[in-house]
DNA sequence: GTTCTTTGACCGTGT
DNA sequence: CACACGGTCAAAGAA
């Protein structure tokens, strides 16, 4: 399942500055010989918004890979996962002060961490986030490197409700047409994971757990 | 008061 | 059975 980082490397070279979050990520290829992902039933708008969350950091990965599972079928949960990888060359020596913490990828919605955890193997911690919204079962996990860079995030489940408006900035340039020709191209790449039906205990599971410390 | 992050403990699943 | 791993809870803190 989990070998497919390699893989992309050797494609990610290639990516030339991109925006972080472009319309690339659309689910609609129009005319894309294969657009044999995302025919299943992606929410009206699954690609993130704005990433670009601020002046500040613009060193987010340049390419990003995107793996999205078709919602399952007897399940009512979907997966996704999108995967942002940096470009190799990033170990520029100048490079930039590179703040210590980057930013949460944001994509338009708002999240609540509850949880991190330091895997095993990679040394790459994972956080785990839950929409605020209320009955909004999604969930993300971002996993980042040990530089902050963010490696990999999975999306779980279906917004409820649309994007969350996106908070005005005051005398801010609107949001039109911000990044100019991002026209880069970058590979969006979906793996089907399980696609058995596993995880269905998990609701069930997740419902009778109600009463546990307390 | 609120919402959200941090953090170790807890729990389910797999070996 | 125990143990390891990954995901989640929830108390405490921060904003
Ligand atoms: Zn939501």
């Amino acid at each position: 399942n989990y070998a497919p980082t390699s893989s992309y490397q050797q494609h990610q070279t290639t990516a030339s500055f991109v925006s972080p979050l472009a319309a690339n990520l659309h689910p609609y290829p129009s005319s894309s010989s294969s657009s044999s992902y995302f025919q299943t039933d992606l929410p009206p708008q699954w690609p993130p918004r704005a990433m670009a969350p601020s002046p500040s950091s613009s060193l987010l990965p340049r390419n990003f890979t995107v793996h999205q599972t078709p919602a399952y079928p007897h399940h009512h949960e979907q997966q996704m996962h999108m995967q942002l990888l940096r470009a190799a060359a990033l170990g520029g020596p100048h490079a930039a002060p590179a703040p210590p913490i980057e930013q949460p990828a944001k994509d338009g919605y708002n999240w609540r961490k509850y949880g991190q955890k330091q895997l095993k193997d990679a040394e790459s911690p994972r956080s785990y986030y839950k929409c605020t919204r209320d009955a909004c079962p999604v969930k993300k996990i971002v996993e980042r490197s040990f530089d902050g860079c963010i490696k990999e995030i999975t999306y779980k489940g279906r917004h409820t409700h649309p994007r969350p408006p996106e908070p005005r900035r005051a005398g801010a340039e609107d949001a039109a047409a911000p990044s100019s020709a991002v026209g880069a191209h970058q590979e969006d790449e979906l793996s089907d994971d399980e696609d058995d039906g596993e995880e269905g205990h998990d609701i069930a599971a997740r419902v009778v757990r109600r009463g546990r410390g307390w």
